[in-house]
DNA sequence: TATGAATGAGAATTCATTCAT
DNA sequence: GATGAATGAATTCTCATTCAT
């Protein structure tokens, strides 16, 4: 009987005294956006938009709901919020890419960074997530493409080339294998997969990005 | 109680009234059943199981919204009901692959079959999607490793065998790709790969699959 | 408090049928619905939009909240629902009106009718409260005007005429007496006024009446 | 709470303040507090008590919130604030009234007086919101009390004078009549009511408070 | 004094579910 | 079996108020 199961059964609610070791101003405007800004990441990245309430991402903040109205204007706002700041991690991510060998290594760091934090997984995970909203969507949108351009730019063809589709379609390839392994290992425990450390990845990865971007 | 509906619950209705081209039978249990968990697979799998409200799947199904409570119990029942539908059809897919070469294509094939409403991406979708039951968890792990299993008995190796990590990872590797192709399709426009047929997505996926399971 | 209504009160619906202790169908829509809107005319006639409370509604009409949103969408909603509610009484009020003479008598009968609930009251009261909506506005407006021009058209003028805004003005002074009147009866008890009659009240009014529509 | 206020308490703030001459717009409490009432007077005046936050208040005074608690206790203690300051103009309105030709010459220039801030007006609509509190509704009873003796007295009866009902219903028919127009005039576009001024306002109005305080 | 930050109570609204035809 | 009505438990958001600087 399913009844039995509380609606919101939180699965491993981690202890708040991680997630600050703790200098703790109080009444920073600055700060208090921030811890709100990355508890919301984290949960929208985990649970979805509308599985998130409000109140578990004030709480895991560890600061007041009505906040979140204050800084964010509503949930909605608060989620675009987000989009932005995982925005830049990617773009920051992609950049670093020079060459190849770089990409299956940057996949597999990504992969094994720790839990449903590692920037990688947030923002994969984050852009996978419907809002509903239009503008978030395009924004989804460009960076899924931004992104899979990049890797194509590494395996030899320059970003903005708006031919060879066959490499392009290759290079999203690398970027689904990603996103799986990322969703993957975030929201089950599938061993060995889930365990994996980036060293156990990064050889099997490297196969594939090889494989994938070089044409074999 | 959900636990006197039965789990495989025979899932063809009609088989004589696919003859007839419009049956439209009121008051037939089996077939609202029918009506209503085709309804829900795509609504979970298109939006998750939070953003889906009974109603809408109800609507989408053409009947009334109690009947959900009536022969699921519950929108967790519903949920849960979605569940082995789709691990059957994973399960058949899966025991058809006989050797390498087919896993490639059923992976392209799967990614193609139109829309949201593929066998594969529904299942993939649906896994995904946390419902934060144990039961439903514990299913979907299942049918995850089952189905990496299948695909490293597939590359050689006997299913059920417990060593050789290796090859369980690099399976692993191909599930994820093969879920994040799925999940970049249904929920994202990104060009060329939203609109590949499985002919384009054969070739490249062939090569990764090889890449992966048979070690190069 | 209103609180201790029974939630099967009846609103004054049939006469007769005070005799049977109570037809009192549940699962009534229609009734539902009209008891929701009598409630609402009631609290919003005497609290104003914003002091007044959906819940307040929904307990005094002894139903419960959350059917406010399925019959009126949303408590301004409900609001707008009212108007035409109350601008019909006060159609019907105003065609009533065949000469002078009646005018001070619908009024002061009007006035005395028992406490925030008179028709008369209620529909002035709640053209009075501001809902910030643009087409209440414009309703209240029209209704306003319609009321005014009935009075000139009793005093000899034919409605829709646009000249002689004298008359028309003085039209609206009674509007304006009438509607002072109904404010000072149902939100103070400034005697001796609150508690007079229509037959009291009647005569001092027939006074300014003809005063001011007959010129004196 | 609000007790701690008393309901008389002086509404001249500065005495010595006044002797000196500097402005001191910054860090002047007296300053602070009459703006703070000023606002709060147009905007419940306008929009009633439950309508208007503090926000608002503070915003339109140029002030942070913070300082409503601090000058005046509570919302409900700047209500009550605002009273006093009303009842006091009320007062020397009334008082001005000599004769009974004085009397429609009063309502017509009170009601003229510019938009929602005339002194008139402002009075009477702040009378007429409710704010559930018992104080607040004694002391709107005295005022409008008082207002109409003051009528009945000019109409010849010697203002505290408990006998003569028949006068006081008629100087009570005036003051709803006054207020009447202010309502109609403050929240709605009616015209030519809204837009008469106080010279065409006059005439008529002195045909209706004779003929209401004269006896015809 | 003044101000921005923070808080808790309460508001409207949505939604899964149960009830009565 | 099916349907519309009804309900109570959340959820998001607003707002008066208090706190700390």
């Amino acid at each position: 009987m399913t009844a039995s199961i509380p609606p919101h059964l939180s699965t491993r609610e981690d202890p708040a005294s991680s997630a600050r070791p703790a200098p703790q101003r109080r009444r920073d405007a600055a700060n208090t956006r921030r811890l709100l800004l990355d508890a919301a990441r984290r949960r929208f990245a985990t649970q979805g938009y509308a599985a998130t309430t409000v109140r578990e991402i004030a709480d895991e903040a560890g600061v007041n709901v009505a906040l979140i109205s204050r800084y964010f204007e509503s949930k909605e706002g608060l989620f675009e919020a987000c989009l932005p700041t995982s925005v830049e991690e990617v773009g920051r991510a992609a950049d670093a890419v020079e060459d190849l060998g770089q990409i299956s290594e940057m996949i597999a760091r990504g992969a094994a960074e720790a839990g449903p934090e590692g920037p990688n997984q947030v923002m994969l995970m984050l852009l996978l997530r419907s809002s509903g909203d239009e503008r978030a969507e395009r924004l989804r949108l460009n960076v899924l493409r931004g992104y899979s351009e990049r890797l194509a730019a590494a395996a030899g063809r320059p970003a903005g080339d708006p031919g060879d589709d066959t490499l392009m379609l290759r290079a999203q390839l690398v970027l689904a294998l990603s996103l799986g392994v990322a969703l993957l290992r975030s929201s089950t425990r599938l061993e060995p997969l889930a365990s994996a450390t980036a060293a156990e990845l990064a050889e099997p990865l490297r196969d594939l990005v090889d494989t994938a971007l070089a044409g074999r």
